[in-house]
DNA sequence: GAATATTTTATACTCATAGTATAAAAAAAG
DNA sequence: CTTTTTTTATACTATGAGTATAAAATATTC
């Protein structure tokens, strides 16, 4: 990257920290870039491909300090796991990045919010690894979910409107949450209560996409081939779901509604290995919508 | 409310169901309701006004349905709490609120801004109730942190991209939750861990809220009567406040960094109880810049 | 160093959307 | 039937994303 348009990158950052990303205008930024507008639009296709460079900037940043961390350590320190954390953490406090991420999530741009989706499942990933470092193998299986509910309160305990009664720094947060799941995971473990599927978390980004159609189709056939062992809820789902499909503008608030209880049904049956993967390709397209 | 006023609202909830708050615009309110645009401008001021009643029916429809629930009930038992919590979540993801909850959070209406905290802290102090009724009051202290807790854990698997591989419905999220807390509320009771300060969570609307110019007079004078107790790095840290309180514009960002250290520093010294309500007070002030 | 290619600038444009203004028409109230 | 209120239609302002383009500046190549 040149450094003029490295330059421009650092402006709409400083932006960005101060007034958020929907506040800055495109026009702020070359202002304050002391560009024009033709040369912000050669650069960068859009306001959001500049929020692109600047997210893939940060998560570079996360994962060599991450890295570095981890030099010659023990992986099952949890005062490293807590470092490594908090770094995150603070880039994204120190760069205003919540409201930013949160925008792009209900936004309707794909390409960014496919990013920022991979960032976030990285994350899950990596934390349930660490985890796994920490509280040994036996927490493998329920790791994922852990991580989850690491992410979740933390989450919510960073929070504008509760730090403001909060005590503490991040660093004290997230320590307060790895203690409540040193209390949790164990039992996890133990009783295996689990809520997420693994195999379906590991990250294959080169997988293939279906089109309503070909989706479509497969529960068509699953519906044909197993009618016989459908109890009639389910085949009243499943019919909903293809009429649903086979609209022009399938309705993804209706359609997030139903599958979930069309999982439901299915699990620990023997249809559920069947189904799983139509009903991941019926969720993945829905993302997409 | 007349009838043709509920009409527009049922329109307008109608689409942001299907397209979400942003991408609707007043046009399609318009055309959906089949009214003109100053029919639509003489029943709300604004776009957002419009939400706000929403946001108030549901309110009301969930705290009913809520009540109507504990009537003749057993407060102590935890499938109640479920269901109060379910009905909650079901609307919420029904009426599709998330994606408009978050992005006026992060928005600069201070109105809704507001309504949606006071929302947002009530259900926190709801639920921290509902707990304590349930655990015992030994868990009073702690009751809050843990109500926070829940909440994040089940916002994060309620997630749509954590949905995509979870086998199950909202209400087996909240159990799978609960089993969680209750592994860990009582140990937190017995340790008495906790982050959050409880008096300061009790809601008091009628408070005063304090311009930037009595923040920072009540901040100098206590630098100044203290002034022999602090130590040099609280010292910097308040002087620092206080340059960044009399610009014209203080920086939010600049700010929100400075003032958890600065809660830290005088977490369990002498100078907490003192300390606790300036730094209050400049929390609200940040949260209306 | 001249010719050519590229990047940058300035400026004017389109398009979408929130919100305002207003005069005429319709409906309600007295 | 007259007056007041509400509604409609339509035109307007303002903002901000993104496009188009011709001229100027800069870099590359021979």
């Amino acid at each position: 990257m040149n450094s003029r348009k490295k330059n421009v990158l650092l402006a709409a950052q400083r932006l960005f920290i101060e007034k958020g990303f929907s506040s800055t205008s495109v026009q702020d930024i070359i202002e304050e870039a002391k560009i024009s507008k033709g040369t912000f639009y050669n650069y960068f296709s859009s306001k959001n491909e500049c929020i692109v460079a600047i997210l893939e900037n940060v998560k570079e940043e996360t994962s060599i300090k991450r890295r570095e961390l981890l030099v010659q350590q023990n992986d099952a320190d949890l005062n490293i796991l807590v470092e490594q954390m908090t770094i995150r953490m603070n880039i994204y406090q120190d760069q205003n990045l919540y409201p930013i991420i949160v925008s792009i999530i209900h936004s309707q741009d794909l390409e960014l919010r496919d990013l920022v989706k991979m960032n976030y499942l990285e994350e899950v990933n990596w934390l349930a690894k660490r985890l796994v470092d920490i509280f040994g193998e036996q927490t493998k299986d329920i790791a994922v979910d852990c991580s989850v509910l690491v992410l979740g309160m933390i989450q919510q305990l960073q929070h504008p409107w509760i730090r403001q009664y909060t005590k503490v720094s991040t660093e004290k947060i997230i320590r307060f949450v790895m203690r409540r799941i040193e209390t949790i995971i164990y039992e996890m473990a133990r009783t295996n209560d689990s809520l997420l599927k693994r195999p379906c978390f590991e990250l294959n980004t080169e997988e293939k996409l279906l089109t309503k159609d070909e989706i479509s189709k497969q529960l068509e056939s699953f519906y044909l081939k197993e009618i016989n062992s459908l109890k009639l809820k389910e085949i009243q789902m499943i019919e909903y779901i293809l009429e649903e499909l086979n609209r022009e503008q399938p309705r993804k608030f209706l359609l997030e509604k139903i599958v979930p209880s069309l999982t439901e049904a299915f699990t620990n049956t023997s249809l559920e290995h069947k189904s799983t993967m139509i009903i991941y390709h019926i969720w993945k397209f829905l993302d997409r919508i």
